[in-house]
DNA sequence: CAAGATTGACTGCTCAATCTTT
DNA sequence: AAAGATTGAGCAGTCAATCTTG
């Protein structure tokens, strides 16, 4: 709770970004081409559509992505992550580790480490 | 952050209670006269003053706390855990539990949720 | 003036209802 | 009718400003 309060302050402070945002970008940038249809956005950082739609609707007016209708299927839209968004994200990354490797892998062995990972993945990972 | 709204879901569903809510009524349940001073509790949770005052209000409502002035300091005011607070506790830890153990618990062995636990220690618990 | 606590105003998130295209 | 997406309304949590007592 506190670490990810944290997290989030820091990149609010130092990007104006919340977790929220940060989990876009993020997903945005590892796509090949940076784009993604909303829906599978959406359900990749495991957030209600209309919670990405808000998040969405900020960061199109901060120009950090654009939203292109779908070319086959005019239902769906895609968002794409522009360069600006791509340059915010990669900024912003900085913060993110920093901000783990602080609050919380500083304090551990290297052993206690490698253990939460595969405690993590046995959970089922889903968190970035 | 999937097990966090999956436990909040339920608490809410279940008991209507916040996770902030579960927080207060975990704190004061377990101190001696179910009692403890409005300032200490907020830090005891990790939360700002703020969010404790609102959190109590809704809770002095519903009758699971009573506020009472401090005895010698006028300035402070205890928050007591009524009866019927004590009992909502008790059977919203039964869902809390049961939240943990199947989303968390139950997928990882013995050993992974002992080397967690020493894991947990070592960042320094505050969470309950 | 400090500490304890509350209030006003705002942000971020979420659900249910809605609109559009298939 | 179902899938993709957005909107209106409301809630929980937070900061800064305020009130009160020591």
């Amino acid at each position: 709770v506190p670490l990810r309060r944290g997290l989030g302050d820091a990149l609010k402070q130092e990007h104006d970004l919340t977790l929220g945002d940060y989990g876009v970008l993020s997903r945005l940038a590892e796509q090949p081409g940076r784009r993604l249809r909303m829906s599978e956005l959406a359900d990749a950082i495991l957030q209600p559509r209309s919670s990405l739609t808000r998040i969405a609707d900020g960061q199109e007016r901060r120009a950090l992505i654009v939203r292109e209708p779908s070319a086959e299927d005019a239902r769906g839209a895609e968002a794409v992550l522009t360069k600006a968004g791509y340059a915010a994200f990669r900024r912003a990354q900085l913060t993110y580790h920093r901000g783990i490797r602080e609050r919380f892998l500083a304090r551990l062995s290297d052993e206690q480490i490698a253990q939460l990972g595969e405690a993590w993945a046995a959970i089922g990972d889903s968190g970035r």
